[in-house]
RNA sequence: GGCGGGUUGGCGGAGAGGUUACGCAGCGGAUUGCAAAUCCGUGAAGACCGGUUCGAUUCCGGUACCCGCCUCCA
């Protein structure tokens, strides 16, 4: 069996990996608040996760997987959004106005990760709905010292839990000198944090023994990871900013309200995203949305594999340039996949994988598959990774087009033919441009013909500006013939322009 | 201030204590009115200073710089 390697944030070493179980490997990665649009950097761990999802299947069977991930859909910043929308005047409940943005942006949240190639997780739960196990454990946590009342709020005790800090390395008494926490006057401890706090009537509340009130962040994760995947389970995973302190407070909270379980054996962490050297966040304001990217016409699996071009503990860029390479590489790929069946997953895409995840490795080996022309391993291990390769060759982009006017027919160039004439670009091509760019080829061909190379490289110069390269090549009647290469995107009107 | 991570060729980005990563770009050749495309070939690295070693870019220590967390955050 395939022997899989993690870097363990915990050990911060990189570890065999061992199922507790072999029959049901469980894995829980944090979801999104849902309170608007995913952005780039919150597609990442989607992906990452995804791989790691579909490795653990391939190792262990599709059956014998369990992932969860959550929804944080109560949360001040939503508060916050439907408050704002009740001030200006919209007549339903707060409760409804809630429900019905978070509702949505779950939607969103679904088509957005879809398109980037995601399965989506065995469970999706919503912390709503999940109230009266964080209820349950809140008391649970009361009724063994580790956490008290005070003025509404329930405070988990830091102090009591003797290995708080040991994930991210810090001691209680070093971040006491940071002296940068919220200290409120009814902790006990500076460190303490806030387990369920009370809400007045402008707020979205639950009945508990503590008055109305609603869940503090952290215990949604403890709360539901153990009603779905139990006491102890394989692998907690998320972004390297939830390291502290969302997930060592889960841990001082799963760990004290259930000893015996030892909670999740396995803790990932991907980097961040960054923007201009910057981490990108909502607070700084250098975000833009998987939606932006995927409206401006990069399709979701360019930018998942853009996103799999570095190992996911670097932080990393989004360049337009990287995504130009992934096209590229895609196209390839999909056009040698034609009428292939698949066969094998390839052991040396596996390794790099089976190796901390090591997407980069494994990309670089699928693209050696390719040089190698192994079309039916490259279609199956792609798979693995998550690209569909027969689906991505029906797709507009990366379809190679050929048009010949000369009799009429309809060539795909490089694959039936050298058209002696022709229009070629990816995609469907429109009438109108295909028309303008077949006559300015004639007219560039004829000067050419001609002798007047100057006028026709200007023409070929204006043509290259507005996306449509002209080339000769001899036909294999040995008449020299012409091809116009469209650019992505070509405005006819202006092509017209040059006529 | 505390804690953690990073620094590889023009760019992106891997593995391995000693043998070509790879991709893109570049360069040379074939081809070409010029170019593009294609094919063949090819140079180029491991922040800095020490240490361990027969040998380190790979292990250890230090320095510099960059980034993240310590407040919501993937």
């Amino acid at each position: 069996m395939t022997k899989i390697r993690l870097t363990n944030t915990k050990s911060r070493r990189k570890e065999a990996f061992e199922p507790i179980d072999p029959l049901n490997v469980r894995l829980y990665v944090c979801g999104p608040t849902v309170y608007d649009r995913a952005h780039l950097g919150n597609g990442r761990p989607v992906v990452v996760f995804d791989v790691l999802f579909r490795l653990l299947r391939h190792v262990y069977g599709e059956r014998h997987v369990t992932y969860v991930r959550n929804f944080t859909d109560v949360d001040d910043k939503i508060n916050a959004a439907a408050q704002a929308r009740k001030e200006a005047g919209d007549p339903r409940s707060l409760e409804a106005l809630i429900r019905e943005r978070t509702d949505e942006t779950i939607r969103w949240y679904h088509e957005d990760m879809d398109a980037l190639g995601a399965l989506r997780p065995t469970h999706e739960p919503r912390a709503t709905e999940w109230i009266g196990a964080m209820i349950a454990m809140i008391g649970d946590l009361i009724a063994k010292g580790h956490a008290y009342e005070r003025e509404g709020h329930v405070l988990f005790r830091v102090r009591s839990y003797r290995d708080y800090g040991a994930l991210s390395g810090r001691s209680v008494d070093d971040m006491l000198a940071g002296a940068r926490v919220e200290v409120a006057p009814f902790k006990e401890d500076p460190m303490d944090f806030v387990l369920w706090k009370p809400s007045d009537d402008g707020l979205p509340g639950w009945e508990s023994p503590w008055g109305r009130g609603r869940p503090g962040w952290h215990i949604e994760c403890s709360a539901m990871s153990y009603e779905l995947l139990g006491a102890s389970f394989d692998i907690h995973a998320g972004g390297i900013d939830l390291q502290f302190p969302h997930h060592e407070n889960e841990i001082a909270q799963s760990c004290c309200a259930h000893p015996e379980g030892g909670f999740a054996r396995v803790w990932m962490h991907n980097e961040m995203l960054l923007v201009d050297g910057r981490k990108m966040s909502k607070s700084l304001g250098n975000f833009f949305t998987v939606r932006d990217l995927l409206d401006q016409g990069w399709p979701g699996e360019i930018i998942r594999m853009v996103y799999l071009g570095t190992h996911y503990g670097k932080p990393m860029d989004w360049t337009a340039e990287k995504a130009e390479q992934a096209r590229t590489t895609l196209r390839n790929w999909a056009e040698m996949v034609e009428g292939a069946v698949p066969g094998e997953v390839r052991a040396e895409v596996v390794d790099p994988l089976s190796d901390d995840l090591n997407t980069a490795g494994a990309l670089a080996a699928l693209n050696d598959l390719w040089k190698r022309k192994d079309a039916a391993g490259l279609l199956a291990s792609a798979h693995l990774l998550g690209f569909d390769l027969q689906a991505i060759r029906h797709q507009p982009w990366a379809q190679p087009f050929a048009f010949e006017e000369v009799d009429g027919r309809f060539l795909r160039e490089g694959i039936d033919y050298q058209p002696t004439l022709s229009v070629i670009g990816w995609g469907a091509v429109a009438d109108r441009t295909r028309e303008t760019a077949i006559a300015i080829l004639h007219r560039w061909l004829a000067l050419r013909h001609v002798g007047d190379f100057e006028t026709a490289d200007r023409l070929k110069s204006d043509a290259m500006r507005l996306g449509v390269e002209l080339r000769a090549h001899k036909s294999p009647t040995g008449v020299a013939g012409g091809l116009a290469k469209l650019a992505d995107r070509v405005d006819p009107a202006a092509l017209e322009g040059l006529l």
